[in-house]
RNA sequence: GUCCCCAUCGUCUAGCUUGGCCCAGGACACCGGCCUUUCACGCCGGCGACAGGGGUUCAAAUCCCCUUGGGGACGCCA
């Protein structure tokens, strides 16, 4: 058997959104799966519509996704010269013919027919016109455009999908379809056979909206004396309206760099939106890349279109919650220097990254990320909730405020007494620490929450975190004793409130 | 209007090919409890679905038909 050779073909009329990154993700899998090669192509026959901008963003949430390609880009706007060259042999040939309605004429007619709720497909109008009347159209100087002729007769065309089973359809169900413009360019359906039979693509795996194409495009491979690839169609991505998910619907929150910059592990993102029509047929969603590619099979590709569950407006989670737990799941367990590679940047765009944290500073920094990570769902969660632990320049959470603060305010004595009494103390390990912090409490009578949650206010900004002795050891002596001391500007912020 | 595809918890899904092991399993979300100085941590528990109706069969989530619902395609877009 020859090698599989499959092709991630987009257009560059907008960002790489969840739908094409899975259509990359699908043809990825199976090229590493199959040891077969992946093909990038751009579709950028639309001149109008492509731009460079989009393509580079393109290429960039490939990048970023982690799935690399074995040829290409190439350019279907290349290879125009082909394609219409396909299309003058069909037409030699008889398998396709020159049509001189008008682009207004038809559109009339399609707006009648729908009017009168009758099909309005193409008519036929110019099929069989004779050799005689194509001349004296053309000496008239009347613009064509070239139509393939579907096959006369009661015939189907049928193909077989991976997906979805064996798939016919009739030939009287299917239209004379345009191939070339009036201007001679050539159009989607031709073009991209074309393309698909000269880099040998062998399967397609491309969405379910390519499903209506198929039959036509079939239809061209035959007449083109060509043998059809093998087609695997996969189901859609619907918003959780159950609309299709566009760019221009759904905007940033569909688009991968969204993620990138929401702090998403790229290979937490493949691995969620591996899950969203493709399952391993057992219990297990958290695969590494090896394992995703070893266990990957078309035909276990569901048949039915799946939500991609955006929350809109929602506090709590700015995507699908699943996509968040999945991605908390690879920031809690990936090795922890690559998780520090992941978080500098993070910190780095937050302005509060430093040097050290690679040299003399690398032990205390990885360990502190090993602290605060147990609960974050994104990298940025880091230059967030995690500020406080890298940088003084942290804020205090309201909910913290209101009910560490607050609520008691005999604090603003007490905490910079703390801090006197911290500095005191010998070391600073947790059990000294939670010691004079209890011993405090009691003098004091109050509970020892009391004391505990309000420094974890004003030493974090947090409400929650991890236990307090630990993340005060990761804060360090100097800063812990420094903050307690200056805590005025909290009850300042609780007086506003 | 025509054609095509799909249909299991709120969401992602397992089970459907080869009917019985499924009064339907897992994950996320949600709710409750526990742990605790706190928590969008962890642990335990709960809620929650075979769209509806007909068949076939000793037996149907699984096979067939109809209805309903959802999606897609029908361009001189890709």
């Amino acid at each position: 058997m020859s090698e599989v050779r499959v092709r991630f073909a987009p257009s560059p009329t907008g960002y790489l959104h969840i739908g094409s990154a899975r259509t990359a993700l699908y043809n990825w899998l199976y090229a590493r799966k199959t040891g077969g090669k992946l093909i990038l192509r751009i579709e950028d026959t639309d001149l109008e519509r492509s731009t460079k901008a989009s393509l580079d963003t393109i290429i960039e949430g490939m990048k970023w996704l982690g799935l690399d390609w074995d040829e290409g880009p190439y350019y279907q706007s290349e290879h125009s010269a082909e394609h219409t060259e396909a299309a003058k042999k069909l037409l030699a040939e008889g398998k396709a013919y020159k049509c001189f309605c008008t682009k207004e004429e038809l559109d009339q007619k399609r707006e009648a027919a729908k009017e009168a709720k009758a099909e309005y497909g193409y008519d036929g109008t110019c099929r069989n016109l004779s050799a005689e009347e194509v001349a004296e159209k053309e000496a008239a100087g009347i613009t064509s455009v070239i139509r393939f002729k579907i096959p006369d007769g009661i015939g189907e065309v049928v193909f077989e999908d991976k997906v979805y089973g064996r798939l016919e359809k009739r030939y009287s169900d299917l239209e004379d379809f345009v191939i070339v413009r009036s201007d001679g360019s050539p159009l989607y359906l031709l073009s991209n056979v074309v393309d698909d039979l000269r880099d040998g693509i062998t399967h397609i795996i491309r969405g379910q909206d390519g499903l209506g194409n198929t039959p036509r495009q079939v239809l061209l491979y035959e007449a083109l004396g060509a043998a059809t690839p093998i087609y695997a169609h996969m189901p859609l991505t619907l918003d959780s309206k159950k609309a299709k998910i566009s760019k221009r619907k759904h905007g940033e929150a569909v688009a991968i760099h969204f993620y990138r910059e929401m702090g998403f592990i790229p290979w937490a993102f493949c691995n969620f939106i591996a899950l969203l029509g493709w399952s391993p047929g057992d219990d297990r969603e958290i695969f590494s890349r090896e394992e995703l590619i070893e266990n990957f099979s078309l035909d276990r590709i569901n048949r039915s279109n799946s939500v991609f569950n955006i929350q809109v407006n929602d506090p709590k989670f700015f995507t699908d919650p699943k996509a968040l737990s999945i991605n908390a799941h690879y920031i809690k367990t990936i090795d922890i220097s690559e998780l520090a590679g992941m978080v500098k940047p993070v910190l780095e765009r937050a302005g509060i990254w430093e040097e050290s944290y690679e040299g003399e500073k690398r032990e205390w920094f990885l360990s502190t990320l090993d602290l605060i990570r147990e609960r974050f769902h994104t990298l940025n969660n880091f230059a967030e909730g995690g500020r406080a632990y890298f940088d003084d320049s942290y804020e205090v959470e309201e909910r913290a405020l209101k009910r560490n603060i607050v609520k008691s305010p005999e604090l603003r004595e007490i905490l910079p007494k703390l801090g006197e009494r911290l500095e005191k103390i010998e070391g600073f390990d947790g059990e000294d620490v939670e010691r004079e912090m209890r011993a405090m409490a009691e003098e004091l009578d109050l509970k020892p929450g009391t004391i505990i949650n309000g420094v974890r206010t004003a030493v974090t900004g947090q409400l929650a975190g991890p236990s307090m002795f630990a993340a005060l050891g990761a804060i360090g002596k100097e800063r812990v004793i420094d903050r307690l001391k200056n805590v005025d500007w909290l009850f300042k912020k609780a007086e506003a409130l």
